[in-house]
DNA sequence: GCAGTACTGATAACCCATTCTCAATTAGAC
DNA sequence: GTCTAATTGAGAATGGGTTATCAGTACTGC
């Protein structure tokens, strides 16, 4: 099983690595279709799978959306989602104090944050 | 169109009134059979949709997972899950300091912070 | 009590993100 | 250039949460 370089699989992660954010499945495919109008929406799932199953990226679940993904060496940050566009960003950094709101009993592993409002580009 | 107080709706929502978190419909549903064997899911929808319209409840959307519904007088609060068995509980209490980590054209309107981890019941 | 209608329970239908299928294409070793 | 298997694109299929349908049930005003 040789893997191949393709010209969707390097598209794809050119778009992976100029995002600013987390993007879906579909975001994927609009980003990539400008570049290669062919390319259908199976190739990006699939190639979306595989390189999280190759540690490139990782998935990103927001509620009720869509799983997105990002480059799976980014270090620790959040994000922020715009109510009108739906847009997600990235947000460095953490004040993370959450350890001592629980107690004792209550081993913590990790914690996602989630910010809410709108972006600069949305009036 | 009046409103019957229903016994499906009397037991909904004493076990809205008992939770240590955000249940699901299907939490819902469990704990309602219980003392209401025949109740049905569909019940359990028609019900937790028209409390959240009537302002009882608030919907919580978790990543990956079904809506939960909790009551809509809380303060506000966070969320623990526990990896192992599911359950989500409450988090009083908060540290916020996220409107620093953006610019000031971020226009914040709220933020949801979810801890992942073990609960004392789970190994 | 009775009537009228809001409500319920069972199940089929729906929605939509994701996966599968399969014939056609193409990267890459020789 | 040739060969072969990995990959692709289009569309069908899947799965799980949620909603719609409809006949039967049971609140509540009288």
């Amino acid at each position: 099983m040789h893997r191949r370089n393709t010209e969707q699989r390097r598209v794809l992660r050119d778009i992976a690595a100029a995002a600013a954010g987390p993007l879906s499945a579909q975001e994927f495919l609009d980003a990539a279709q400008s570049e290669l109008p062919s390319i259908g929406i199976a190739t990006v799932y699939r190639n979306l799978t595989r390189f999280v199953e190759q540690g490139e990226l990782r998935a990103v679940e927001l509620p009720g959306e869509a799983s997105r993904y990002e480059l799976a060496d980014k270090l620790h940050h959040h994000h922020f989602q715009c109510d009108d566009c739906g847009r997600v960003i990235d947000v460095e950094g953490c004040s993370d104090a959450f350890e001592s709101l629980l107690p004792e009993s209550f081993r913590i592993r990790s914690h996602d944050v989630l910010i809410h409002g709108k972006c600069p580009q949305c009036p």
